[in-house]
DNA sequence: TGCTAACCGAGACGGTACGTCCTGTCTTCCC
DNA sequence: GGGAAGACAGGACGTACCGTCTCGGTTAGCA
């Protein structure tokens, strides 16, 4: 082991400081508005004092946003025993979340860091969408047990899919509306194929449409 | 009134050069290494004729990643009869086309134009995603046609889902496999729900839990 | 030859504009005070403009300091038919003129110049006594002429002394007092050794001390 | 009164390992090049050691130059009655020791430090030449006493002179030769005026112009 | 022997200037 | 009028240094 801690340690006050300015000026001002000057200034703090801790603007706004992003949890689906009335609520209130103009800016700055680096960007956004990730595996894993949904569904994919689209609508700024939510839980809990298609195809049977 | 083309008229060359000089510079060295100079200075041009044609450099990678993109269109979902088997192969066709550094470097270059601008996003993607969107839309028609696809499919929903996943690989890096591209049509083709529970959701009733 | 003046010309209003704010800031701050960003705002340009023009803050402040003195010439001395005298009351204007701050402050400027970088200070100080010393040597040469002094001075050494105490009382702000040019000039004039030593030396004499 | 030397006692090792630092700082790298942080990681010593002991940069400059100057004493004129012959070996030496890169930089480092400072220079001045005057001094006034010298010259000036030049060449960087050592001597023997003019000036007489 | 004070090396701190780079505008001469 | 060249104001970047502050640890006198 080493270097046994010699000299002054680094300020945690400072740190937070920090990560507090950028993601204020991310919240108002968006990604080029937030300068390492202007979070510095606003921090009150040296410039010296956050190329100290991180490499580029890339890498602070990564670590302001991820921790940003923590802070501000949405509570997790309800389980009222109807899996699909539970993910139509816990989706639209994620989409409405999302269309925060705050959010919209972390999602953004978030982004435009990924880009302009070699940060991983994949780590990060895992990072940022664990938690809601896990609230909702877990709620499908208790549809599971329920016996409302299929027990052979990729957890992982399903989560890939709302992510990809919280992401679309976060760079777009198109707002995800309440219908989004619907349709796109409608489609993933119905699927495209018909039925008789997929798994053992009861012969003949069509189940009627919507009238 | 409009002034009826007085003067020289602009060079088509130059405006060409312009937009293949900013796709090269994007491929090689990312959003950031393509500034605008570098672009004068590749496309043998001088600044002044980029800003007399585009309002400000994320209005140039946009148009140069969307005439970027349209040049290097992939082939449609081929229609053997079997809906889901032809889309698998377009799909994992789109995701190894995707995964080309070129094609991230351009996904990029416009997620990080939509971001440090005004510019409208959501059309953008459009364009971008638009010719893919028709093809993928009209063989889903054509499926629902042959009776293998839900007549109530909703398919500007199917094609964010696939939108929405093709940016977030874009964005981050990570490589879409054949097996995610797989996973992902299995997951939209069958559904989560169970038949049982499309067909009559017995409300209240409480499964029991594993034991 | 070459490069035929393509692109806009360099501004020479702002040319002018940074060494006058240059000297300006010099004046009333000192070297130090005298940043090259407080230089470009005060003269209302970007700070390229003044790295286009100069290399370091040393070379802006070399040309500051010698174009300002230049315009700020001090009377030659006069010719009265008595140069102790005409010569006398030059010093003393020169010394005068040396203490006012604006330009001590100048000398400061290019003594500090000279020192952090590697410009040929001998140069800028012949630049800058230039006019002086040759003011001076023609009053020198007029009094040969005129028989007060004697043919065989070095002109360029007297002017070397000049030149030395000038640059003394710059550095060290002690003021150069009317007293002082005139024991300075004393000292010249008529020189250290006895008469009888100059005229004739007899060797290995030695001379009878005063009785 | 005056807490009598309580705690550990300041470390002479560190002072003088300090000075040392700084003076091969000056000089191999110049005034710039002597940053405090480079001081104390050659003198293997924290910053605080030096602010402990001098409140600012120029200070520690001009200790460590006055410290440096004082062990590299050149050696007095010689008497060998000839006051003319003495000097000028000396002043000789002193041009040739000046023009030393070393001691250059100690020069033009006081010269630094007394610029951007309010150090009291004039007296740093006396300190860094003190030796030199007063073994010039010394030897004039021998030669006065021998009856080679004037009785009424001013000491004082005469080392002002010495100094002044030799600022100009430290500064400068232009190296004093032994032929200006000669020149600078001749003159100040001598003097400018033709002996006729200093004692009495024969009325009306014209004298010829050179031929 | 322990207490207390002042020192020590190390290095982080707020602040500020440096010199480079890029954006979007402008000004020149050439077609 | 368009085009290439390049200067313009403005402003962020990342580095470096100044002088201060804060760690853990050392070295003295005093108790």
């Amino acid at each position: 082991m080493a270097a046994k801690q010699r000299g002054r340690p680094r300020s945690a006050v400072a740190h937070q400081a920090i990560l507090e300015a950028a993601r204020d000026l991310l919240a108002c001002g968006g990604y080029e508005q937030m300068t390492m000057e202007a979070i510095a200034a606003r921090a009150g703090v040296g410039k010296q004092t956050l190329y100290r801790r991180w490499p580029s603007k890339s890498a602070v706004v990564a670590e302001a946003v991820l921790s940003g992003y923590l802070v501000a949890e949405t509570p997790p689906p309800a389980d009222s025993g109807d899996v699909a009335e539970d993910l139509r609520l816990w989706l639209r209130q994620q989409f409405e979340w999302l269309g925060a103009p705050t959010v919209t800016a972390l999602v953004r700055g978030l982004t435009a860091a990924a880009i302009d680096s070699d940060i991983d960007a994949a780590r990060l956004y895992d990072h940022l969408t664990g938690p809601g990730r896990q609230q909702l595996t877990d709620r499908l894993s208790a549809g599971v047990r329920q016996g409302q949904l299929r027990p052979d569904i990729d957890l992982e994919t399903v989560a890939d899919v709302f992510a990809g689209t919280m992401l679309y609508h976060g760079v777009t700024g198109a707002p995800a509306t309440a219908p989004d939510a619907d349709r796109l839980l409608g489609l993933l809990l119905t699927g495209m194929a018909l039925p008789a298609n997929t798994a053992s195809k009861p012969p003949g049977e069509e189940p009627a449409p919507s009238p």
